[in-house]
DNA sequence: TAGCGAATTGAAGAATGTTGCAAGTCGTGA
DNA sequence: TCACGACTTGCAACATTCTTCAATTCGCTA
C-alpha cells in the first residue's frame, strides 16, 4: 500500500467525518434505510449544493454509497455497524450531559450558598 | 438552560472532539487506567504544551477528567462506554479498509486487464 | 523562601474546513 | 434533440482549528 496511515490517524480522520452537523443527521436519516437526495433535502433544510458536498464526504469514506435510480439518486449506509455506533454515542452524550447538568446544579447551588 | 442545542449538532461537536490523532491517542491510553501527564508525554512523542491543549478539549468537554497527585496530574476517562465507543469505531473502520482493500484490488486488476 | 520540575495558559500565524454561487452532468419526457 | 428537474463540481471568501513559543501557575524541597 502507498501510505501506511497510523491506525490512531485514520480512527481520529474517522470521527472527524462524523464530526458535522449534516452528516450526522444524514447518517440519521438513512438509519431507517436508503432515502433520495431528495428526500433529505426536504428533512435538512439546505441548499442542494451544501448537502451535495458533504454527502461528497461521507462518500470519500466509504461511510455511505449512492446509486442512480432514474432522475433520482438513492444514498444508504454503507456498512452495518455505523447505525451501532450512532447509538453508543448517543448513550454517551447522554451521561455527558447528565452529568454537566448536575455540575450545573452543583454549581448554582454553590453560588447561590456563596451570595 | 441557556442553550437549547439540537441533540445532532451535540453528538457532531462530541464525535468532531474524538477528532484528532493526539485526542484520540491520548484516549486509547487512558483506556488502561489513569495515567500521568508525563506518561502520556513518553508515549506520544509531542511537546508538553501540545499536549496540555488537547487535554484541555477532552476537559472541557468532559470526556475526560484530572486531578493533581503531588507534582503530578492525573487524567482518566469520565465515562465507562467510552471505551466501547472506541472499540466499536475501531471495528468499523476494519470493515471499512477491508472493503477498500477489496475495491483497490479490484481496480488494479481492472487497471492491468485493460493495459 | 528561592528555585526547580511539571503542567497549563495566552496569543499569533499557519493550515484546514465550510459555505455559497455559478457552471456543468445526467436522465427523461415533450 | 431541446429543455427541465435532480444533483454534483469548482472555486473563492470566510471561519475554525492547530501549532508554536513565551509567560505563568502550582507543588515540593533545599
Amino acid at each position: 500500500m502507498s501510505a501506511p496511515v497510523p491506525l490512531y490517524q485514520a480512527k481520529a480522520e474517522f470521527f472527524r467525518v462524523l464530526g458535522h452537523p449534516v452528516r450526522i443527521r444524514v447518517l440519521e436519516l438513512l438509519q431507517d434505510g436508503p432515502r433520495p437526495v431528495r428526500e433529505l433535502l426536504a428533512d435538512i433544510a439546505i441548499e442542494p449544493s451544501a448537502l451535495s458536498q458533504q454527502l461528497a464526504v461521507l462518500r470519500r469514506y466509504g461511510i455511505v454509497v449512492s446509486r442512480r435510480e432514474g432522475p433520482s439518486v438513492v444514498y444508504e449506509l454503507a456498512g452495518g455497524d455505523i447505525a451501532e455506533l450512532l447509538r453508543t454515542a448517543r448513550r454517551i452524550l447522554t451521561e455527558l450531559i447528565t452529568g454537566q447538568n448536575e455540575l450545573l446544579a452543583e454549581l448554582r447551588g454553590a453560588e447561590a450558598a456563596a451570595q
